[in-house]
DNA sequence: AAACTGAGCAACCGCCGGTTG
DNA sequence: CCAACCGGCGGTTGCTCAGTT
């Protein structure tokens, strides 16, 4: 059977609404109230499709509607459901009041599933990262901007403000500028890689970028917690390592301390430097399937290189695992305070602004 | 200054399920 | 039971506009 269309369409109006259509459209529904969406336009006398109109109201229109920035709660928000619920945005926009569908989708697609993007990098066990590129060129992201133009009261700031202090109070240094936009670097991260043995316990593993993979951390589980790690988790961590205080960089304080000159090499900020901290600050595209790891040393701007293929798959079982769990910062206590600082970064460094 | 680029988002499209006659 | 209607939903498109070249 073929559907008859929801409404004449010929010589409907289409596109951008006008401010006169506005009025329109909320007039009648204010006297009439909602539904009827079919009928709505001709009694209403507007040249637009009844969906149209429904979308125009529930989309825009309507009083209680709340507008500008997602706040950090509502972004979590959106966060743990769409873990849960998948794409049902209509079920995830109604635990947001004032939040539409579209919205939340929008938000979704323009912002956070980028952060996951950025946030996961799936690998083998022989451990190689992957990350998407930088942009290339353009304009700056509208939101970044809207960022950047609220000063001090940037929810932004705060959470990068205590991410800092959660990860490490030494490192928490003034921003210095960022990286040129338009690098074609591939940003550097690390990954910790959680396998289950063959007896119940776990081992931790972490793969650097300089791509040593060193089982760092074993640990028994029991009980619930093997079923919390039955699947590989993987996440980007910033750790001091024992062996001469040597600092692995997130992708966030990669962009905070470090900057590139216009000669191409990296530098990081005075206080890194002078903090003596070992700094890996990327990945260099080779082609598309190689990229080469940098290494700065703090003292002598060492470029240590080493190669390795880029691996293409993403996995979103960490963040599926930490909002499935109502209790995932206790479970996490539970399995030791290093990986429940680790993971409680990469929560936190996730829903901060990259 | 103009052209290019791409993020952001409003709006459209087609499909689906529930309801009605 | 079936066809038609209707509202709702998720995916996608395309326009706007500001940053970059």
């Amino acid at each position: 059977m073929v559907r008859a269309p929801c409404c004449e369409k010929v010589g409907l109006k289409k596109g951008r609404w006008t401010t006169e259509e506005d009025e329109i459209l909320t007039k009648y529904i204010m006297a009439n109230g909602e539904g009827s969406w079919r009928s709505l336009p001709k009694n209403a006398g507007l040249l637009r499709c009844g969906k149209s109109c429904r979308l125009r109201w529930i989309n825009y229109l309507r009083a209680d509607l709340k507008r500008g920035n997602f706040s950090v709660e509502e972004e979590s928000t959106i966060l743990k459901l769409h873990a849960s619920f998948g794409s049902s945005w209509s079920l995830i926009a109604s635990h947001l009041p004032g939040r539409t569908d579209n919205e939340i989708k929008n938000y979704w697609n323009s912002h956070l599933s980028r952060k996951i993007y950025t946030f996961h990098g799936k690998t083998t066990s022989k451990g190689i990262i992957t990350l998407p590129p930088r942009r290339k060129r353009g304009r700056t992201s509208r939101w970044a901007m809207k960022n950047k133009n609220q000063k001090g009261s940037s929810s932004t700031q705060q959470q990068q403000q205590q991410i800092h202090h959660h990860l490490n109070n030494e490192v928490a240094v003034p921003l210095p500028p960022k990286p040129p936009l338009e690098t074609e670097k591939y940003l550097s991260t690390n990954i910790i890689l959680m396998e289950e043995q063959v007896d119940g316990s776990s081992t931790a593993s972490t793969i650097t970028n300089d791509h040593k993979h060193e089982n760092t951390t074993t640990m028994c589980v029991e009980g619930e917690k093997e079923e919390i790690l039955n699947d590989d988790i993987w996440g980007p961590y910033v750790e001091e390592v024992i062996n001469g205080g040597e600092l692995v960089l997130n992708f966030d304080d990669f962009m905070d301390h470090c900057w590139q000159e216009a000669s191409g090499v990296w530098t990081i900020s005075d206080e890194q430097r002078e903090s003596n901290i070992n700094i890996v600050v990327g990945n260099e595209k080779v082609d598309d399937d190689m990229c080469t790891n940098v290494i700065m040393s703090s003292g002598d701007h060492d470029r240590l290189h080493s190669s390795s293929s880029i691996a293409s798959d993403l996995d979103q079982n960490l963040l599926t695992w930490l909002w499935e769990d109502e209790d995932w910062e206790k479970d996490l206590q539970s399995l030791g305070e290093i990986h429940s600082d680790k993971l409680k970064a990469m929560v936190d460094w996730f829903l901060s602004s990259s």
